[in-house]
DNA sequence: CCAATACATAGTGAAAAATCTATATATTTG
DNA sequence: CAAATATATAGATTTTTCACTATGTATTGG
């Protein structure tokens, strides 16, 4: 389930993992507190654990995010870097509507 | 079909109009010639009129593009301003495949 | 070992988005 | 005005994504 492939597809698929009410919170989330399990996510968004994990699932095929394990959690961090200042941009777009 | 509503439904607006493979390249057109026209960009990109004025439609909807009228041409222009920050971005992140 | 906890995955029907083709409109030119 | 050009829109079909539910796996504690 990577996303190889040339740049605008890459992108496409980057885009595309973002572009989810849900999936768009998380990033959120996980961009706060750095470092977060699924059952915190679940618990701040309101939603099913099930839910949960299939989206983080999806932010991870694009390489948004990483995992890791640690006993019965598993926590989730940022993987690529930038990805915050396309949330910063976005947040500009959205508060200047003009 | 203009698209109010929370930030974070603005946002996924705006990210599934850039989301697509057609219109991140139309979007890229548009920043880099500043102001085209339809059938300019449709011979840029190889692609039928109509898919290019569909398409050109969603990113208009989503407040990412506007066109003005001129004679029997249309021309686009970027709407949102900060636009071309998340593009950058989103370069950035892809080039490093890390 | 058993039960509980934390998380992941599979399957499915419904909804949304994409794709294609045909057609419509508006403007200009001869 | 008729034909040509530039663009927009509509409709039908296929493909993708969502949302939900059920079930599976791994780890820990008693």
């Amino acid at each position: 389930m990577e996303n190889k492939g040339t740049y605008i597809q890459q992108s496409v698929g980057v885009l595309k993992a973002l572009a989810h009410p849900v999936r768009l919170q998380l990033l959120m989330e996980v961009l706060n507190k750095k470092r977060i399990c699924v059952s915190e996510l679940q618990n701040i968004l309101g939603l099913e654990q099930a839910i949960v994990s299939q989206q983080l699932k999806i932010l991870k095929s694009q390489g948004v995010l990483e995992s890791e394990k640690l006993g019965k959690q598993c926590f989730y961090i940022v993987k690529k870097q930038g990805l915050e200042k396309i949330i910063r941009c976005l947040e500009e777009q959205v508060q200047n509507k003009k």
